[in-house]
DNA sequence: GCATGTCAAGTTGTG
DNA sequence: CACAACTTGACATGC
């Protein structure tokens, strides 16, 4: 069965998550900075619950959760704990209630930290900020009941095989929560499946093919071939696959490739439709997108084994099991 | 009120 | 050399 996922982030359903910036919240004294970054917590703990809730309601089976969903938690200067937090606890108590949720809707749930979170750098301050942007993450992670951090090889440095080896150390020495968490992705211009897949082997983590990246940034292998090579890694350790998709806003002759509002159908790899995995479906009209994909490629509303067997009139019937 | 410029962080490629 | 591109919106500020 194949699960499409939403990213981060809502167009149509009224769920936002909050944000502060640095600069505002370093004017305030420290009481100051915690009630308000405590409040913002709170309210984004319970977007969690609605964002949840609300994927379960549109039969979309994975969603990733935004890196700052604890806004400058890992800040060097404003950074803090949750239990500094007025409201800690029961920040605690809503982000537990989000592992059971997903639990009940079999939703899929992941992290991706953003660009600056990367373990091939030769600059120590660069790769002590990322473990501690992993260390914040799985914290999350082991609360809502993620299974997947994913993060990009990072810098090339000029030296691409130097680099992997850095990275290579730096996962090696990563804790289990983590590292069992841990994915990497190719990206649109440093490293390709080709570059990952053995770093991946070595590592024992999987590899999360981005098919978007892998047409901007090519090897010598094919869709079908990287597919197949992802697919295994996942396996291997007896865990759902992950791919990402995206359609390029402007076309594939224009240099950038920004996201488009919508995937194009004819980007989703034919191969794809045959397998079991979650598809994190990137593009701004964010929930929208995966509905017309899902309805484009024909497939049934995500939902959980054995919950309301009700609505399941999808035309479909001979593809199942 | 509402428009607008500004956000912590790294790295690479473009113009 | 500065700026955009990467999940891209939300917020504080100033009119």
């Amino acid at each position: 069965m194949l699960r499409l996922g939403l990213c981060c982030l809502f167009k149509e359903a009224p769920i936002r998550f909050r944000s502060a910036t640095a600069k505002y919240v370093k004017k305030l004294d420290r009481a100051g900075q915690l009630a308000r970054l405590g409040e913002l917590c709170l309210d984004n703990a319970l977007a969690l619950v609605a964002a949840v809730e609300e994927v379960h309601r549109l039969g979309i089976g994975a969603f990733r959760v935004s890196s700052p969903l604890l806004p400058l938690y890992t800040h060097p200067e404003v950074g803090y704990r949750l239990e500094e937090l007025p409201s800690g606890e029961e920040i605690t108590k809503i982000l537990s209630s989000v592992k059971a949720l997903k639990e009940r809707y079999q939703i899929r749930l992941s992290f991706h930290p953003d660009q600056f979170t990367l373990l091939s750098s030769p600059r120590p301050e660069v790769t002590a900020a990322s473990l501690k942007e992993l260390d914040y993450q799985v914290m999350l992670a082991v609360l809502i009941g993620a299974d997947v951090i994913n993060i990009h090889g990072g810098g090339v440095y000029g030296d691409k095989s130097s680099a992997l080896l850095r990275l290579v150390e730096q996962v090696s020495a990563l804790p289990d929560p983590i590292r069992s968490r841990l994915s990497l992705e190719n990206d649109d211009h440093s490293y390709t499946v080709r570059d990952l897949l053995p770093v991946c082997e070595k590592l024992s983590i999987p590899l999360v093919y981005d098919v978007h990246h892998h047409r901007c940034n090519p090897d010598d292998l094919t869709i079908s071939e990287a597919t197949e090579a992802c697919m295994q890694s996942w396996r291997q350790l007896e865990r759902e696959p992950h791919f990402h998709i995206s359609s390029p806003k402007f076309g594939w002759q224009g240099k950038p490739k920004p996201h488009a509002d919508f995937i194009d159908k004819d980007d989703f790899p034919e191969e794809w439709l045959q397998i079991d995995a979650t598809i994190d479906i990137e593009a701004k009209a964010k929930e929208l997108a995966v509905l017309k994909l899902q309805k484009e490629l024909a497939l049934p509303p995500w939902c959980a084994a054995g919950d309301s067997p009700v609505q399941r009139h999808s035309a479909k019937s001979e593809s199942g099991s």
